[in-house]
DNA sequence: TAAAATAAAACGAGCGTTCATTTTAAAAAA
DNA sequence: TTTTTTAAAATGAACGCTCGTTTTATTTTA
């Protein structure tokens, strides 16, 4: 049972850990900053979540289902492969775009720190979506036969490589404007020629 | 000057900081754990290094240049613009086998935690060293002509993707020998298509 | 009134850094 | 050569502070 109350207080907590793990990292940011910019006393804090590392838990729980949540949605209305590769770039553009601490938070913070046991972020929910409808259209012959870790660095690389250069603010504009021509280059290395 | 023993001590905290810096975040590293682990004493390090700062400013730069120079190397040694894409991936990937700590320190240590003016390590010296490459291949008509961002994501992208995945251990062999494939999948979203 | 929520104070551990001191080794003086 | 002097190198205890967490006390809610 979660009351409105604690909801609150999680979401406020979420909001301000997410902006301050991706900009300070993990370890500089301590429960009195928590609570000073979350507007949560420490008390309250404990008494909602059992460690900081639970509040690091929670955080990655959360953004990987939002993440995965969106990227799945898109597939599956896409019409045709091309559309649903499209759909993976854009959405992770747009994403980006309208939550960057969120995209911060998963592409940057070492979440080995707080969650020791955990597989890497490339071995994550939304990651692991990606890879296995690569997968899909390797074995039912839409993309070249290659290796999966090949095609999914092919695919994936890029990518990953545009956003972080957005995060870094090395990119000034909207990344997705983007996806057009990146889906292009990535089309031409993946996909079968046309015979 | 700097004396041997000086050389010596620094070398010894380099190798111990790389590893551990990468493995654990700068933040969990105390110069108690540098003193032990380097078998410096705490007296010592600051006699070589004004603060801890300074030590992951000694190593970023260390580590830059060890890169650049291996990079550059290999691109002025290529006979041709295929094999200069070569070297660079090739170079990567050997680093990546050879000195694991130091390709780890460079991707996934958040160095503004320790240089918080400097530049975000995507414009360091060895990333700005191959877009320059990029972008004279572009001009030249080399490559097709695209906005030099995404060629540059194109190549350097799916080459750090595949990096991050055997530093991961996701990838349990050898990635050097990942080096043909890549470079045909990158040679063709970025290569003029043949006439 | 009982339970849930909040707040603030207190705890011990560990942090980066400093510093008085000792060791080492080479240069100067005898 | 032997002794004295000097400066670099190295030491680790101690300082002030912040950390994550717990406790204790009070207020709000049901």
């Amino acid at each position: 049972m979660s009351s409105i109350k604690e909801n609150i207080a999680k979401k406020k907590i979420f909001e301000f850990c997410i902006k301050e793990f991706a900009r300070a990292g993990y370890a500089n940011v301590s429960i009195r900053n928590i609570s000073k910019g979350a507007g949560i006393s420490i008390g309250a804090i404990y008494y909602y979540f059992s460690s900081k590392e639970q509040i690091g838990q929670f955080l990655y729980d959360k953004t990987t289902e939002i993440i995965l949540n969106k990227i799945r949605l898109g597939v599956q209305k896409a019409p045709n492969d091309k559309e649903a590769l499209r759909s993976i770039i854009y959405n992770l553009f747009d994403m980006s775009e309208k939550e960057p601490h969120l995209m911060e938070f998963i592409l940057y913070v070492k979440h080995k720190e707080f969650l020791p046991d955990a597989p890497p972020i490339c071995s994550s929910k939304p990651f692991e979506f990606i890879k296995n409808f690569i997968k899909k259209k390797i074995d039912s012959g839409v993309f070249r036969d290659m290796d999966i870790v090949i095609a999914s660095a092919l695919i994936m690389g890029p990518v990953i490589r545009i956003i972080q250069l957005r995060m870094d603010n090395i990119l000034k504009n909207d990344i997705r404007l983007y996806t057009e021509s990146l889906l292009n280059g990535i089309v031409k290395s993946i996909f079968k020629e046309r015979a």
